[in-house]
RNA sequence: AGGGCUAUCGCCAAACGGUAAGGCAACGGACUCUGACUCCGUCAUUUCAAGGUUCGAAUCCUUGUAGCCCUGCCA
């Protein structure tokens, strides 16, 4: 005991801490900051994926890990591409995976007068003026990635006439683009972003949450830095691009004069090998009916991934798996596969389903008798407790499990082989039978009364255990098996045209499948395991009481595969 | 000479000048009433490359190379 406990502390103290986390570390040791306030920000203009789960997550949890805060903010300063409908989604996939953001729901939004009230600020510092530039002009005064920019005309005004125009572009007194608020800072700068940034647009627009009160926008990176020193979020984390924004970000907490500046940390987005996310493409698909809508069950949306029946939990291992860091890199699917096989493998009943039917018929069982077995629900996890589970002369097993003409090292049954019907008894095979096109209808056994429960009391040994379901008793489902819906030979995207390249196996659906008479009673997002077969959730949008529908979430790991028949 | 960032096993990722953790995947083997789980074992003499500093370098220096990001009135 001792010794054990010994090695579990070693194993903690061998557990290394982010980058992100060693910046705080810092900070804290150093008085920077005193506590740690986080946030996540999406645009409300979409869908969440799983790349932002790793966004919500890794902010929720420095909060959670620092005692700190964790603040739900929606990033919305832009109009044109938002929508209410996105926030409620949003909402309800951050609460899914479990980040609370307690009181602290924000809009960008409802700092718009701040926000005014600081870019006129900057205006009576001089570090920022009104430009008369149209879009095309800033560009060209914009210079290149090697030539320096050129100065704005409007860059010469003064205070007071900035002033005065600023306040007309609030009033309406100008057309969409006609002018804008640009930051004085220099034009000649390496960094694109420092070349005198536009802070603020004309947009005669109605917004989602402020309506028609504004007709003047500021732009993200005027108004990111506002919106985390508003609400004191010491530690600003996004993705990699925004590197080179850092400092304008820092220009703004500066001139702005916040006294507890927050501080931006970039970190590498979440890829995963193989899997769209694109918004275009996926729209596409929606609209072409290749998928099921957004939460199409093969998608990565966090509302696929629910869908599906993925736990939070195992969301949250897949992050905390791949880790922090600085380096572009793609996560492989089979990461996500085990974290969540991990996860369910202890929470989930197991029982057994023939997902591609044929029948068992067992010659010598007594006509019209049925046995009740008590069988428990998750051998590895005896809380789950036990159920009972019908056992009669005519059954269901999985077409996979009989084979005419085995190849070496087939377990299963076959023409003079014994197996064991798990929990049951042993069989063995004496027959069967084949429809006009050469398939398998129905496989005769022979039964040995003397192996109830499982085992020959003389101890002869069988190599394989099979699962089944009893005819008379079994419940119909539908069951719907997934794969990548990226051919995975050819990669995500078609070189030639940029199309995707798609898996035309995608989804199998068997339309008549039988599960154990328990399962009748099933819920939505309930999830199982079928015995061999893998991990199971009932479909929350398809499935019904008279008409269940299974997706499968993941497939058990086999290190069985058929060998290739000769000739 | 535009700027910024990154480079450690097939994939992720530690190591912070003291002699390459860990996980996923893979491959052996044991166990097994799930070909699952579990368990045991294998898997970087070498860190993008080449030089240099040092008793000692993935870590410091030099010079290269490769990849990603930046010229929205998007975020």
């Amino acid at each position: 005991m001792a010794e054990t406990e010994k090695t579990e502390v070693e194993e903690k103290e061998v557990v290394s801490k982010n980058f992100i986390e060693q910046i705080i570390d810092k900070d804290l040791a150093e008085g920077v900051y005193d506590t740690v306030h986080t946030r996540f920000p999406p645009e409300p203009n979409g869908y969440l994926h799983i790349g932002h789960a790793k966004s919500i997550l890794l902010n929720y949890g420095l909060a959670q890990k620092y005692h700190g805060k964790f603040n739900m903010r929606f990033d919305d300063t832009n109009p044109t591409k938002e929508k209410t409908e996105f926030v409620e989604s949003i909402k309800k996939d951050v609460e899914w995976l479990g980040a609370d953001w307690e009181d602290r729901l924000f809009f960008a939004s409802d700092y718009f007068e701040q926000m005014y009230e600081g870019a006129v600020k900057l205006i009576k510092k001089g570090k920022a003026y009104v430009s008369d530039l149209s879009a095309d002009e800033i560009r060209e005064y914009r210079g290149t990635l090697t030539e320096p920019g050129k100065e704005d005309p409007g860059s010469r005004r003064g205070i007071e006439e900035n002033l005065e125009l600023f306040e007309n572009m609030k009033n309406g007194l100008y057309e969409d683009g006609a002018k804008v608020l640009r930051a004085r800072i220099d034009m000649a700068s390496p960094n694109m972003n420092m070349r005198d940034p536009v802070i603020y647009r004309v947009a005669h627009m109605s917004h989602h949450n402020t309506g028609d009160k504004w007709c003047i926008y500021p732009m993200y990176d005027y108004a990111h830095p506002v919106e985390d020193a508003i609400e004191g979020v010491t530690h600003s984390i996004c993705t990699l691009e925004f590197e080179d924004h850092r400092p304008l970000y820092d220009w703004v907490v500066r001139e702005l004069e916040y006294p507890h500046p927050p501080k931006q940390i970039e970190f590498a987005k979440l890829y995963l090998k193989n899997v769209v996310t694109g918004k275009r493409y996926i729209k596409k698909l929606v609209e072409e009916g290749i998928v099921d809508g957004w939460d199409d069950p093969r998608l990565v949306s966090i509302a696929a991934l629910r869908r599906r029946g993925f736990t939070p939990e195992s969301i949250k291992m897949f992050v905390e798996l791949c880790g922090v860091s600085k380096a572009n890199s793609i996560a492989e699917y089979p990461m996500l596969e085990y974290c969540i096989r991990e996860d369910l493998k202890l929470k989930s009943p197991r029982i057994m389903a023939a997902l591609d039917p044929i029948k068992l018929v067992i010659d010598n069982y007594p006509a019209g008798q049925v046995e009740m077995l008590e069988v428990p629900n998750n051998l590895e996890n005896p809380e789950l407790g036990s159920r009972q589970v019908p056992f009669s002369g005519e059954l269901y097993i999985d077409r996979e499990d009989f084979m005419e003409e085995p190849p070496r090292k087939y377990f299963r049954l076959f023409p003079g082989n014994e197996v064991r019907l798990m929990h049951a008894y042993f069989v063995k095979c004496v027959g069967f039978e084949k429809d006009e096109d050469g398939n398998v209808t129905v496989v005769h056994v022979t039964y040995d009364p003397a192996s109830k429960g499982g085992n020959s009391p003389d101890g002869r040994k069988v190599k394989g255990t099979i699962h089944w379901v009893s005819a008379a008793h079994a419940v119909k489902a539908e069951v719907r098996l997934y794969e990548n819906i990226i051919d995975e030979e050819k990669g995500v995207y078609n070189e030639e045209d940029g199309s995707l390249n798609l898996n035309p196996d995608s989804l199998k659906v068997l339309k008549e499948s039988y599960l154990e008479p328990v399962m009748k009673d099933v819920k939505p997002e309930e999830r199982f395991q079928f015995v061999r077969q893998g991990y199971f959730c009932v479909d929350s949008k398809d499935s019904r009481p008279d008409a269940l529908v299974f997706n499968r979430i993941v497939s058990l790991k086999s290190s069985f595969v058929l060998p290739k028949k000769e000739g």
